[in-house]
DNA sequence: ACGGTATTTCTAGAATTATCAAAATAATAA
DNA sequence: TTATTATTTTGATAATTCTAGAAATACCGT
């Protein structure tokens, strides 16, 4: 992973609402959940959560699938676990820790 | 982790100059690295670069020890792990993959 | 086609962030 | 103390991001 691909997506994630709605969504695992219901449980308006939707998707850290007239976001955990290996492929290389067994 | 606390972080470190700081001081270990030599490895005037470490130090991912004249940055490693502990005991939970022996 | 629900686009103001030159401070050596 | 190197603070400008109201679009049932 390029260094400015996983700045943008640290960047994506590096808001509290956006955050929000990456929990929930990895709590909803493959199913996913739609826009309105997100909307619910954050309680925001729709013009804001679109804008930060808008955000996620433009970094692949979701997509986007249209059932009915709902649309469901569904989280990209490739995407999420390549940040995740970036980070910790780099990190702790040169501290050898006891924890590494744990 | 609280979520204010993951979202600032990820913040902090999404943004590239200062992703470029963090993997410098991953790989330097414990050992760290002067100010100046960072500034030399990104090319950058010391007013930026101090800018950056100043929101680093904000979010306790770097911390600075001075030796001599000159000031040392140091990888806060302990703020890494539970920053990629947090992403991950949320991350994949639901989502068994055959990738996990890997 | 019409009405209703779901979601986005447009727009704009407020707030935050990034950049860097210039001046100031800190530590050390002569 | 003066000079020198190292780093930060100040201050100003440019760019980006957040927020949300209003209007527009998309889909579906009748």
């Amino acid at each position: 992973m390029k260094l400015d691909t996983a700045a943008n997506i640290l960047a994506k994630i590096g808001n509290p609402t956006r955050l929000k709605i990456v929990r929930l969504l990895v709590r909803a695992g493959d199913e996913g959940m739609p826009v309105g219901m997100i909307q619910k449980k954050l309680g925001i308006p729709g013009s804001t959560l679109t804008h930060h939707i808008t955000h996620l998707k433009s970094a692949a850290v979701i997509r986007q699938e249209r059932r009915q007239a709902t649309l469901v976001c569904k989280m990209e955990f490739d995407v999420l676990r390549n940040l995740v290996d970036y980070l910790t492929e780099e990190c702790c290389a040169d501290v050898a820790s006891a924890e590494d067994a744990a």
